[in-house]
DNA sequence: ATGTTATATAATTGTATAATGATACGTTTA
DNA sequence: TAAACGTATCATTATACAATTATATAACAT
């Protein structure tokens, strides 16, 4: 794509979604609608294994949707804002709405 | 990633997502919160080629965040649901909150 | 019928990215 | 200081995906 000034701007959102694109990010996320968590918590929890979550969490940590605080040997991961809660719930919404044509589609792998 | 019954709607989810995670599909997206648009018309507003843009439309269409109708040789899309709109205002909100963090991300190659 | 326009599909190629295994780094405890 | 623990990083591999070019299909016009 030809990168203009608008262009950036929608790049940057692209790359917002993106950090909820993948399913071990998103498990990731709400692991941590419950409240903050640690990475071996969420490794725990999420069943990935542990380099994985810390690549996936260092990821959502520079992207912004998480926030990471060190607490002795532990690192404390938690959603950087409300409103990341809120697009987890929204996007419930939609796919309640679309789930089938999600489900059928065939042009992004499923995994 | 395991899938187990609770990964595939995390799955979904994701996929769901994916739908919004590219520029030229945003683009596409955003053009279509100004009402339907034919092909031709999206290709002109988002300066995509013409077999790209129908690629991304397939996909947006697969995934159920677009509707298509046939009208003659043109074909219009519309955004399936008011909800996509919902999510494309709430990531702004996110976007104005976090963009910095997401504009120094270089884990997710910036296009 | 033939050409023209609008859209979709197919094949190919380059690039991005997810997962893994090995290892390094930092912190605590003995 | 050494050992154990928690987390991060690196290198590699396999796969997914975006873009392009060429072509196919369908509707309309002359």
């Amino acid at each position: 794509m030809l990168l203009t000034a608008q262009t950036t701007a929608i790049s940057l959102k692209a790359k917002l979604f993106r950090g909820f694109s993948d399913p071990s990010r998103l498990s990731i996320l709400e692991c941590l609608l419950d409240g903050p968590r640690n990475v071996s918590e969420i490794v725990a929890v999420t069943d990935l294994s542990q380099p994985n979550a810390s690549n996936h969490l260092a990821c959502l940590r520079d992207c912004g949707l998480v926030t990471a605080v060190q607490e002795g040997r532990y690192v404390y991961y938690r959603l950087s804002d409300d409103r990341v809660a809120n697009l987890l719930t929204l996007a419930d919404e939609v796919l309640a709405e679309v789930a089938r044509g999600v489900y059928e589609c065939t042009r992004v792998t499923q995994t």
